[in-house]
DNA sequence: GTGATTGCAAATCTTTTGCACTAAA
DNA sequence: TTTAGTGCAAAAGATTTGCAATCAC
C-alpha cells in the first residue's frame, strides 16, 4: 500500500460527490456515505440529520437541508412528494414509483417494471413531461 | 312564492352541508358556493381566501383552513398533493389524475379514462388501496 | 339557552436565509 | 490566499391551536 492510499468506500463517494462538482467536505462525505452506500432508502432532512447526530457526525440541519438539494440537483437523489408537509428524498434515482403507508408515513418502492401504463395523455402544447410520479396511498 | 323559499343555488349547497352533517354557517356557506357552484377548481387556502376577501366575505384564514378540511373529509374536496410546500383542494372528487406545471404550478385535470393502467402491484400484506395518485410533471 | 363555530393571535413545524467563521484547493 | 461551504440564529411561510366571543338551532 503506497502512502497516498485512500481506504475504498471513501474513494468512492468522493468521486461522485467529485462528479457532481461538489467539494467534498467533511459534512458532505459523512452525508453521501450514510445515503449513497448502504440500500436504497428514503430521508427526510430531520431524520438524516438525527441520524448524523447519532453518529457524532457534526452538521447543522441547515446544512443537511442545504446537502439534501445539492445532492438532488446533482442526479444523486430524487425528491419524492407524497404528504404536503414534508420533502422526502429517495437514493433511488432511477425508474419507479411509490407506496405510501399514511398513518406511519413509510414509502416503499415500487420496482419501475411493475407498473405499466398502456396509455397517458399528451403533454398540452408547450410542455415537455419531466416526469410521472405514480403514488400508491395505502392505508393500514 | 311562499314566503319560505330560499333561492336556488343556496338551497342546492345547503343541502350538501347539511347531507354531510356540517352547520350550513355563513363562512361555510359562502366558501361552498364559491368552491361547489361553478366549474371544477383546484385550490389552496391562500388562494380562497385572498377570493373571499375579494368578494367581500368576512372569514378568517383560520377558517378557511378548518372548512378546505371539513369539506375534503366529507368527500366535498379532495386533497392533492404535488407540492410539498403548499396543499390544494381539488373540487373534482370523481377519479382522475394530474399535470403539474412546475414553475407556475399549475394543476390540470386529467380524465380518469384518460389514463389507463395495465398492471400494477398488490399492495403489501394487511394494506388496503386508498388511492392511487398520478401526477405527470411538467417544464414549460 | 347551549353547544357548535368562528376569529384572532400566538404557537408550531418545516424550510430558507444572512452573515461571520472555517476549511478546501 | 481565495472562495466555497458551514453553523447559528433569525426569518419566513404554511398550518394548527387555545380560547373568548358569536351564531345556529
Amino acid at each position: 500500500m503506497s502512502k497516498t492510499d485512500t481506504p475504498r468506500p471513501y474513494k468512492q463517494v468522493l468521486d461522485r460527490l467529485r462528479g457532481a462538482g461538489l467539494r467534498p467536505t467533511r459534512q458532505r462525505l459523512a452525508l453521501a456515505k450514510m445515503l449513497l452506500e448502504g440500500p436504497d432508502r428514503h430521508v427526510t432532512a430531520e431524520i438524516l440529520h438525527a441520524e448524523a447526530q447519532a453518529a457524532s457526525i457534526r452538521v447543522s440541519l441547515a446544512t443537511v437541508y442545504n446537502t439534501l438539494h445539492q445532492f438532488t440537483a446533482a442526479g444523486l437523489l430524487r425528491e419524492i412528494v407524497v404528504d404536503s408537509q414534508r420533502s422526502y428524498f429517495d437514493t433511488n434515482t432511477s425508474d419507479h414509483h411509490h407506496f405510501f403507508f399514511e398513518g406511519s408515513n413509510r414509502l416503499d418502492d415500487i420496482p419501475g417494471d411493475q407498473v405499466v401504463v398502456a396509455s397517458m395523455p399528451p403533454p398540452p402544447a408547450g410542455a415537455k413531461v419531466k416526469r410521472v410520479d405514480i403514488v400508491i396511498r395505502l392505508e393500514e
